[in-house]
DNA sequence: CATATAGTTCAAGACCGCTTGAACTGCACC
DNA sequence: GGTGCAGTTCAAGCGGTCTTGAACTATATG
């Protein structure tokens, strides 16, 4: 919760002048706000997913510096977070023609990009279980004086990880099929927002 | 890590000495550990994980000194990590007969556990973010002068949400399922470690 | 009742990741 | 070349969580 709340500005948006730190509509605020806390859920930074959901609902690239003012961040911080997100391929670098600033817009791909991190963090952190409880198991065996329902135990637990592993697996992909369905729906403003738009 | 290293264990209970901060045996240490990854992953502590294993790998209760001991703990940690499991019902507190001091033994539930609170935790969560889509999106609706694309884009966002939500769900009911094989295969061992044992 | 041990609580502090802000690089334009 | 702005890097600070250790309560025992 880092600016302030802003419950501003019940009338006009582009009419009045508003304060030096940040622009945003309360309902930008609060749709922003949203999918931060979904991303931190997901073990990303809730910055990114603020800056993803801004660059998402204005439809058109916005600077840097835009983007530090509407969010109230610092200038090093955007630089790392958009970084970061490009580098996920959620949001886009592009330069208008006559521009001589970079300009970011959002990808739709969100949702391809967490599941797509989770399933390498799935993959390096439940490897790396495996091998560990293989480990422990194969240290546990050569051991000659162990009661045999401690070793039967270990050997279930691995069982129960595989299991948990299986179930994670499956969830990636359902969770990807379910979401190609709303990729479609999103799909057809894939253009943008029309030419209207400002 | 912690604090000091309580170099004791006078009474070596298997043959040879282990190392000087705890009894664990080696391939007890890293199976411990592996949980503890676990469960730290699943966003609770790690010691929690530790601690349910340690229990479940002994296969018969132990008492908070020696949970103390085993894992190199605080008598306050354990005291507050024993009460948490307790909760959870992923541990049992149980007095035996003759003896006056309280021991704790593993349930087989952890998974139970993880999927329960998993899924509490996710209700909150996802109700929360559903509330912030549906006020932002309120409050977008009654500034008149709105491009309408904008309005759109929030709202294929709040379906977006929906649809992970889903896919959350589905995990969760996929993954018990799944994990309710395992369940069974764990239960032939619930009446514990047959007696012998020590 | 005195003592000892088991168990609980919580303030202080260790720990760790995120953000900041300032120094720096790169680039365009004058 | 010099000035100014966009963008990057990183040490230092901040904020939040987890653990510790000591004071405290509860309970059993002689």
């Amino acid at each position: 919760m880092k600016g302030y709340l802003w419950t501003g500005g019940p009338g006009s948006p582009a009419s009045e002048a508003p304060p030096a730190d940040g622009r945003l509509a309360p309902w930008e605020a609060i749709a922003v706000d949203a999918v931060g806390n979904v991303i931190e859920f997901w073990g990303f930074k809730r910055n990114q997913g603020r800056v993803w959901a801004l660059l998402y609902l204005r439809g058109e690239p916005l600077t840097a510096g835009e983007i530090e003012r509407e969010l109230d961040l610092s200038k090093g911080g955007v630089s790392m977070l958009l970084r970061d997100l490009e580098r996920w391929g959620v949001i886009q670098r592009v330069r208008l023609p006559q521009d001589t600033v970079w300009r970011y817009g959002a990808e739709n791909d969100l949702v391809r990009m967490v599941t797509h991190v989770i399933e390498e963090r799935e993959a390096g952190f439940v490897a790396r279980i495996r091998a560990d409880l293989a480990e422990a198991r194969r240290l546990a065996e050569s051991q000659a004086e162990l009661p045999r329902d401690r070793l039967h135990r270990l050997e279930k637990m691995a069982t129960l990880a595989e299991h948990v592993e299986r179930a994670l697996r499956l969830f990636i992909k359902t969770s990807r099929l379910d979401v190609s369905g709303v990729l479609s729906v999103f799909r057809d403003d894939g253009s943008g927002a029309r030419r209207g738009s400002k």
